[in-house]
RNA sequence: GGAGAAAUGGCCGAGUGGUCUAAGGCGCACGCCUGGAAAGUGUGUAUGCCUCAAAAGGGUAUCGAGGGUUCGAAUCCCUCUUUCUCCGCCA
């Protein structure tokens, strides 16, 4: 979330970038800042009222050490009324505090400056493309027929088992999940990260502090009996390693990756785009997270798009980047490039890894700072996270892009993972 | 799942109602000492919020978390969480 400070010192810059995500957030703000000085003056009255209890305990102590009840006494009664008044502030406080969150957490990130305007995905620009666009045979497949033709990937299947958006791995479909999977760890460790394997459920500290909660509750599995969420993506419980954590300036760069199935509700998206491996329930992503000086997270924002960019280069798809506009961004993000691959029978873009810097905005939330050693202060630092990539869409194109009349080819850099060189 | 024990600062650890402004040690930082280092020695060493133009300073809260008793709680009571030991179950 954003901080007060901002709001209080640069209240008409807020609004301004807030409207660029499409976003009217004067009456919001305005809400906080009155919220604010109330909690403010509340907590003033409530500490000086504490201090005069303080006071008066000693000398009450005092006085039934020396004998003298009857003032002691005295002194107890004059206790009382000042100790329900700071009863009375310290509700009232909590309460203020409680309603100031509620509303703050309801403002989403500031973008970047960098960022265009822009409604939804038409507005959003394209920085760079490579790869070339692959001729197919004339009875080319999309991926779901390719998949069947193999018998690598049995959709019906996971329908049987859990229900639409499932899919069951099969033989050298599976095979190649876990080679991908391999591939992406292993790039993610050559480039400095540090391999994790977090739980894939967490709590609710964990889902509010890089945002799920309480924005985006329906769109993760509830586990109801445990209080428990599965997690959407391996940035929530990975970037919660910090949480609640004070770093030293030389700690910097926290890189870590890590590989998690992720699980999505997509409630409200059926129907369109969702056919074969393009939109599912559960699928399996390589994650790559980055906790920065903030003086250092666009320079690290650059050092992820390129790592990325070598991944999709050495599979040899086709691809675009985009900087997303200030409509299409995600609630938390202050600038993110979204990385596309075509998928050559379906003749379609998709969406394969999206690389954001959230600036303070999680950090914020997730108490996470670092010290100065000279001014002894604590800042909020950088949080930074990409896929590296998700795992369906990528096999989606390659099915479909490599598919030739003697089987599907695997890319050179995946054979030693796969122990294969075509699907067949 | 059942029974018992425990949770104190970066770490170890003392502390069973007021002198806790949390002993002592280790670590770390800075100084002194030294030719340099070690040893020795001195000082400092948490976080949030409020106050202050800022810094300094002051106030307040925090001894696993949340409630309660009391004029006063690290200390007493209740609930929860976690860890350890034993029992049960189990890959």
């Amino acid at each position: 979330m954003l901080t007060l400070k901002v709001l209080q010192e640069n209240k008409e810059y807020v609004i301004e970038r807030l409207a660029v995500k499409n976003f009217k957030a004067e009456n919001l703000i305005n809400q906080i800042l009155e919220l604010d000085q109330k909690r403010r003056s509340t907590q003033n009255s409530m500490d000086s009222n504490q201090a005069e209890l303080n006071k008066l305990a000693k000398e009450i102590g005092e006085l039934f050490k020396n004998g003298k009840q009857t003032e002691a006494n005295e002194l107890k009664n004059k206790n009382a009324e000042i100790k329900n008044t700071v009863k009375i502030q310290g509700d009232e406080l909590a309460s203020i505090e409680k309603q100031l969150n509620s509303i703050l957490v309801q403002l989403p990130n500031l973008p970047h400056k960098s960022v265009p305007a822009g409604k939804g995905a038409d507005d959003n620009k394209e920085i760079r493309s490579g790869g070339s666009i692959p001729q197919l045979p004339e009875n080319a497949l999309a991926h779901w027929d390719l998949a069947k033709k193999y018998d690598i990937i049995d959709f019906e299947l996971g329908n049987k088992l859990t229900g639409s958006g499932f899919p069951v791995y099969k033989g050298k479909g599976a095979k190649l999940q876990r080679a991908l999977i391999n591939f992406f760890l292993e790039e993610a460790i050559l480039a400095g990260y540090t391999e994790y394997l977090p739980p894939i459920l967490v709590n609710e500290d964990s889902g509010f502090g890089t945002g799920q909660l309480p924005d985006k509750e329906g769109q993760m599995y509830h586990v109801g009996i445990d209080n428990l969420y599965l997690i959407p993506t391996a940035e929530v419980p990975v970037t919660n390693i910090y949480r609640d954590v004070i770093l030293s300036v030389n700690d910097f760069p926290v890189k870590m990756t890590a590989y998690t199935p992720c699980f999505r509700r997509e409630a409200g998206s059926y129907g369109k785009d969702v056919r074969g491996l393009n939109r599912l329930h559960q699928f399996d992503k390589v994650e790559i997270v980055q906790i920065q000086h903030p003086e250092k997270s666009y320079q690290a924002l650059e050092e992820m798009v390129n790592h990325v960019e070598n991944l999709v280069k050495s599979l040899n798809l086709p691809y675009r980047i985009l900087q997303l506009c200030g409509g299409d961004m995600s609630f938390t993000s202050a600038l993110t490039y979204d990385f596309e691959v075509y998928s050559a029978a379906q003749d379609k873009w998709l969406e394969v890894s999206s690389v954001s810097n959230f600036e303070s905005y999680q950090a914020n939330r997730l108490k996470l700072r670092y010290k100065d050693e000279n001014d002894k202060k604590t800042t909020l630092v950088h949080t930074l996270n990409g896929s590296a990539l998700a795992l369906p869409r990528i096999v989606a194109a390659l099915l479909e892009n490599n598919q030739t009349n003697q089987g599907i080819i695997i890319p050179e850099v995946l054979r030693k993972f796969t122990g294969f060189d075509r699907i067949d």
